[in-house]
DNA sequence: GGGTTTTGGGG
C-alpha cells in the first residue's frame, strides 16, 4: 500500500523549531489498499463535511505568510482535467480554477511554489463555496496535509542544486515527518503530470485576465500581477537581487527580490509575480513593489506562454543608454557582455574569489571564473600608459611614451581594482587585471585595439571615456577571469556601450 | 553631481533623507524649503517608535528635551502610547550615522541618516487619509541606490588620497605557471583606518543624544511595569554603535554633546506645516480597537484639522488617551497579541548591553530647539487599519 | 481566502 516513505521531511527547508509538528502526510489509518480515494475537482462534494483528497495542478501561489501571532496562510490556484477551463462564452482560452487555501501555525508547514505547473497533493481538505468559486480549505495546523510532486524532472530548487534530488513518485516537499504513497497513486501522479504537460503547451495557463501588462501598472489602484521576462538580475546587496523585468508591452520595470526568498531566479527567464504594486517614489526608474505574501514564479519546461515570451521579448538597453547620459544615473549597467561559452559558468563573489579561493576544495580546483564587480580605481591612471611594448623573450614591458619606436608587441597591461556586494562594507578593494599579452581579455574594449596610446589620440580618447565608463557609479563589469599565478585575468568578456 | 529629479519626489522623507546623503551628509546644506513641521502618523510606538509620511516609516530619535517637553505639555499622554494616533513634529533636524546595519533595520550598509526630534506634539483627534503600505525607507531601491552613490564617492576619494603610487603587478611575476600562488596578493586595503570595515568617510558624523523607545516606556509606565507583568526590566537595544564590543566601551565613556553646532538648521524649521501625508476628501472613519469619540471630520477637504495651538502651553488634548488620563498599565492599547508579542521582545533582550546610540542621554543634547509651531492644517482621515 | 508579520533583508 504505501511505498517511498522517508524518515526526514524531504523538503530541503531547514526546520528550525521543533515543535510538535503536523501530522504525516498521509495519516496511516487502515491498513487495507485504497485508505485515500483521490476525487476529481470537480468532483468534490460541495455538501459533504468530510475531508477529501485529491491531485491538481498549481497555476499560481502566494509565498506562505503571517497573518497573525499564529497563523501562516498560503492561497494556491489550482486546476486539473475537470477544471480548467472557463466555460462561459466569450471568455476565450481563460483559465478556470479552485482556489486552494493552506492553514498552519509555522511557516515551515506550508508549501513553497517557485514553479507553476507542478503537483500537488491534498489530504483532508474541505471544500465549500467562496464567491461562486469552489474553494478547498486545507488545516494543515490539524490533519490536513500536502505533498509537492516535479512536473518537469527537477524542481525548481533541485534545478539550482537547492534541494535533494527525487525521482518521479517522490514530492521533492510534503509536510509533516513522512510522506505515504499508495501504490495506485503512481498512475494518478504520472496521469496528471501528463496532462499538466500538455495542457501549458497548449494554452496559455496564465491566460490575459490574471495579469496586467506593464504600461498599465502605473493607471492600477491597488496590487496586480505580472508575467515578464527577467531581463537582468543584479545583485543590489548582500541580501537583495534587483531584477531588471520586460513583458509584451515592452515596458521595463524594476523591482527587489530577496535572495532567500528567491533563490530560483535565473536571467532569461519568464516569471509570473503574484501581487505588485506600483512604487510613486520612484522618480528615477519604473519600480515595483513586491510584499511578503507577494511570489514571483517560473514555468514549467513545456509552457507555450513562457516559450513565447522568452523568444519575443529582448533587451535594447534603452535604459541604460539614457542612464548613462546622466551625471548620475540609480539604474544599474552592466557594461559588458561574456561569451556564450561561458553561458553556464557558475558566478562566485570576490570574496569567493579573493578571501577563499586558496582554502575551499571546490574554488582551489577551478581556474576559470564568472564575476560581476564595479571598477573602483584604474591603473594606470594615466590612460596613455594602459598600453605597453611587451617583449615576448625577456616578458618585459616598455613604455611607449617618447618617439623612439619600440620592440616588441603592443598589449594592454590595466589593473582594475574592484569591490562587489560581498565585499561591500570592507576596506578593501581588489585587483582584476586587464593583461592581454596572451591574448586573455584583448576584445575587451570592444573593438578599441592594444595600439600607442601616445600617438593615436583617436584610440587614447575613447579609452579614456571607457575609463569613466567602467569607474563611474553604478557601472559594472559582468567578467569571465581565470587565474593565473594567483591573479586574476579578464577574458571572453568584452565592454558593449 | 546630484541627480535631476524631474518629477516632484511625493515623499517627504525619502526626498529629506536622500538630500542629507546628496548633500555629504551636511544638513546645513539641505533645502531650506524641505525644513517644515513634518505631520506623520505613528505606525507602531512599542519596542519601535516609528512614523510614516504615508510612503515610508523612519525611526524619529528623540532628545531628553523633545520628551521634556512633550510630557510638561501633555502630561496625560504616554508617547509609548501613541500607535496609530498623529503627531506634528515641529522642531527637527538631520544627521548622519555610522551604525551596524546588521541590527538596525532602519540602517543600510552601515549608515543611517537619523530624524532628530526636538520638539513635538500629538494631534490625538486627526486622522489622516489612508494610504499605500508603509514600507521601510531603507529598504527602498532608489534610496539605497542613493546610499552605495554616496558610499561609492567615500571611496573613490578616499582611495585617490591613499593609493596615489600605483603598483601595478609585473607580467614576469603573473605569468610563472605557479599553481600555489596564492590570490591574496591581489587584496588591496584602500584605507589605512584601522580594522576590516571601510571607514575613511569625511562627513561629520552626527552625535546628538537621544533617549531610547525603552527608556521612554519605563520612564512612562514605571520602571517595573515589565518585569511584574512577567517580562525583565533590564532590557537591551540593538542598534546605535557598531560592533557590539566596541557599542559598549564607546558608550561607557559617555561623552558630551556640544550642544552648539548641533542643529544648525534646527532653527530653521518653523515656516508653515507641511503636508507630508496626502489629504483627501474626508470620510469619518472609525477605528476598531479604539474606542474614541472620533469627531466626525468636517465635510471640507482638509478637514478636522484641530488646529491646537501648536506652540502654547496651556493645550490640553481635548481627547486625552483612551482612558481619559495618563496610563500606566503597559496593556493599554494593545491587543492581548501585541502584548505578548512585547513582553517577548523584552525576554529576548535582557542580558544585553544597555546603551544604545553610544552617546549617553543624561545631558541635554544639542540645540536649543526653539519650538516652532506651523499651523497644524490640511488634516485629513486616515482608516483604520484592522 | 486577492493577503500586511517582525523572523524587522523568506515568513
Amino acid at each position: 500500500m504505501s511505498s517511498a516513505a522517508k524518515n526526514q521531511r524531504s523538503t530541503s527547508r531547514v526546520t528550525k523549531k521543533k515543535t510538535t509538528g503536523p501530522k504525516d502526510a498521509a495519516p496511516k489509518k487502515a491498513e487495507k489498499g485504497s485508505k485515500y480515494e483521490y476525487v476529481e475537482l470537480t468532483k468534490a462534494q460541495l455538501t459533504s463535511v468530510t475531508a477529501q483528497h485529491f491531485y491538481a495542478v498549481v497555476i499560481d501561489a502566494t509565498f506562505p505568510y503571517k497573518t497573525n501571532q499564529e497563523r501562516y496562510i498560503c492561497s494556491l490556484k489550482i486546476v486539473d482535467p475537470s477544471l480548467y477551463l472557463k466555460k462561459e462564452k466569450g471568455t476565450g482560452d481563460n483559465s478556470d480554477y479552485a482556489t486552494l487555501v493552506l492553514y498552519a501555525k509555522r511557516f515551515e508547514d506550508l508549501p513553497i511554489i517557485h514553479r507553476l505547473g507542478d503537483i500537488i497533493r491534498i489530504h483532508r481538505a474541505t471544500i465549500r463555496l467562496y464567491n461562486g468559486q469552489r474553494q478547498f480549505n486545507a488545516n494543515i495546523f490539524y490533519s490536513s496535509s500536502w505533498a509537492l510532486f516535479s512536473t518537469d524532472k527537477k524542481s525548481a530548487l533541485q534545478e539550482i542544486g537547492g534541494q535533494e534530488a527525487t525521482s518521479d513518485l517522490v514530492p521533492f516537499s510534503h509536510s509533516g515527518k513522512n510522506f505515504t504513497f499508495q501504490k495506485n497513486e503512481a498512475g494518478i501522479v504520472q496521469n496528471i503530470r501528463k496532462w499538466a504537460q500538455q495542457y501549458f503547451t497548449q494554452y496559455s495557463v496564465i491566460s490575459n485576465d490574471m495579469f496586467t501588462a506593464l504600461n498599465k501598472a502605473q493607471a492600477q489602484k491597488g496590487d496586480f500581477d505580472v508575467v515578464a521576462k527577467i531581463l537582468q538580475i543584479h545583485e543590489l546587496d548582500e541580501y537583495t537581487n534587483e531584477l531588471k523585468l520586460k513583458d509584451a508591452s515592452g515596458q521595463v520595470f524594476y523591482t527587489l527580490a530577496l535572495k532567500l526568498k528567491f533563490p530560483h531566479l535565473r536571467t532569461g527567464e519568464v516569471v509570473r509575480i503574484r501581487s505588485a504594486t506600483y512604487d510613486e517614489t520612484s522618480t528615477q526608474k519604473k519600480v515595483l513593489l513586491l510584499s511578503h505574501y507577494s511570489n514571483i514564479v517560473t514555468f514549467i519546461s513545456t509552457s507555450k506562454l513562457a516559450k513565447e515570451l522568452r523568444g519575443k521579448i529582448t533587451d535594447d538597453r534603452a535604459v541604460e543608454k539614457a542612464a548613462l547620459k546622466q551625471d548620475v544615473s540609480l539604474s544599474a549597467v552592466v557594461l559588458t557582455e561574456v561569451d556564450k561559452k561561458h553561458a553556464g559558468l557558475p558566478a562566485h563573489s570576490l570574496h569567493d574569489l579573493f578571501h577563499n579561493a586558496d582554502s575551499d576544495k571546490e574554488l582551489s580546483s577551478k581556474d576559470t571564473f564568472r564575476t560581476q564587480f564595479y571598477v573602483t580605481k584604474i591603473e594606470p591612471s594615466d590612460v596613455k600608459e594602459w598600453v605597453k611594448a611587451y617583449d615576448r623573450k625577456t616578458k618585459k614591458v616598455t613604455s611607449l611614451k617618447g618617439s623612439a619606436a619600440k620592440g616588441g608587441d603592443n598589449i594592454f597591461q590595466v589593473s582594475f581594482l574592484v569591490k562587489d556586494a560581498s565585499t561591500q562594507l570592507n576596506n578593501n578593494t581588489y585587483r582584476v587585471l586587464l593583461y592581454t599579452h596572451d591574448g586573455l581579455g584583448a576584445n575587451f574594449f570592444n573593438g578599441v585595439k592594444a595600439d600607442n596610446l601616445h600617438k593615436n589620440a583617436d584610440a587614447r580618447k575613447k579609452l579614456e571615456e571607457y575609463s569613466e565608463l567602467l569607474t563611474r557609479f553604478n557601472s559594472y563589469v559582468d567578467a569571465v577571469v581565470e587565474r593565473r599565478n594567483g591573479f586574476y585575468f579578464i577574458k571572453d568578456t568584452r565592454i558593449v556601450y | 553631481m546630484s541627480k535631476s529629479q524631474q518629477v516632484q519626489q511625493q515623499s517627504a522623507f525619502k526626498q529629506l533623507y536622500t538630500e542629507l546623503f546628496n548633500n555629504g551628509g551636511d544638513f546645513g546644506k539641505v533645502s531650506n524649503n524641505l525644513k517644515k513641521p513634518l505631520k506623520c502618523y505613528v505606525k507602531e510606538s512599542y519596542p519601535h517608535f516609528l512614523v510614516t509620511d504615508g510612503y515610508f516609516f523612519v525611526t524619529p530619535y528623540f532628545t531628553k528635551e523633545a520628551v521634556t517637553e512633550f510630557h510638561s505639555k501633555f502630561p496625560n499622554v504616554n508617547i509609548v502610547d501613541l500607535h496609530d494616533k498623529v503627531i506634528v513634529i515641529n522642531n527637527w533636524s538631520l544627521e548622519l550615522r555610522r551604525v551596524n546595519s546588521a541590527e538596525v533595520f532602519t540602517s543600510y550598509a552601515n549608515l543611517e541618516a537619523r530624524l532628530i526630534v526636538h520638539s513635538f506634539k500629538p494631534n490625538l483627534q486627526e486622522r489622516l487619509n489612508p494610504t499605500r503600505y508603509p514600507v521601510n525607507l531603507y529598504r527602498d531601491d532608489e534610496f539605497k541606490t542613493t546610499i552605495q552613490h554616496f558610499r561609492h564617492q567615500a571611496l573613490q576619494q578616499s582611495l585617490a588620497k591613499n593609493l596615489k603610487q600605483e603598483n601595478i603587478p609585473d607580467i614576469a611575476k603573473v605569468t610563472g605557471g605557479d599553481k600555489k600562488a596564492k590570490v591574496d596578493a591581489g587584496i588591496v586595503r584602500a584605507s589605512t583606518s584601522k580594522g576590516d570595515e571601510f571607514s575613511d568617510f569625511s562627513f561629520k558624523e552626527g552625535n546628538t543624544a537621544t533617549i531610547r523607545i525603552q527608556d521612554i516606556f519605563v520612564q512612562e509606565k514605571g520602571k517595573d511595569a515589565l518585569s511584574k507583568l512577567g517580562g525583565e526590566g533590564d532590557v537591551k537595544v540593538k542598534g546605535g554603535a557598531r560592533g557590539k564590543a566596541k557599542a559598549a566601551s564607546k558608550s561607557a565613556k559617555g561623552k558630551k554633546v556640544s550642544a552648539k553646532k548641533a542643529d544648525v538648521a534646527a532653527a530653521d524649521v518653523r515656516k508653515s506645516v507641511d503636508k507630508i501625508v496626502k489629504y483627501t476628501p474626508n470620510k469619518p472613519s472609525s477605528r476598531k480597537e479604539t474606542p474614541q469619540k472620533s469627531q466626525s471630520v468636517p465635510a471640507a477637504g482638509k478637514s478636522s484639522a484641530k488646529k491646537t495651538a501648536t506652540g502654547s502651553k496651556k493645550t490640553l488634548p481635548a481627547n486625552p488617551s483612551p482612558s481619559g488620563k495618563k496610563s500606566t498599565k503597559t496593556t493599554d492599547q494593545m491587543t492581548m497579541a501585541q502584548f505578548k508579542r512585547y513582553l517577548e521582545w523584552h525576554e529576548k533582550k535582557k542580558g544585553g548591553k544597555t546603551s544604545s546610540g553610544g552617546k549617553v542621554l543624561g545631558k541635554r543634547s544639542a540645540g536649543k530647539a526653539s519650538a516652532t509651531s506651523g499651523k497644524a492644517s490640511k488634516a485629513s482621515k486616515r482608516s483604520a487599519k484592522k
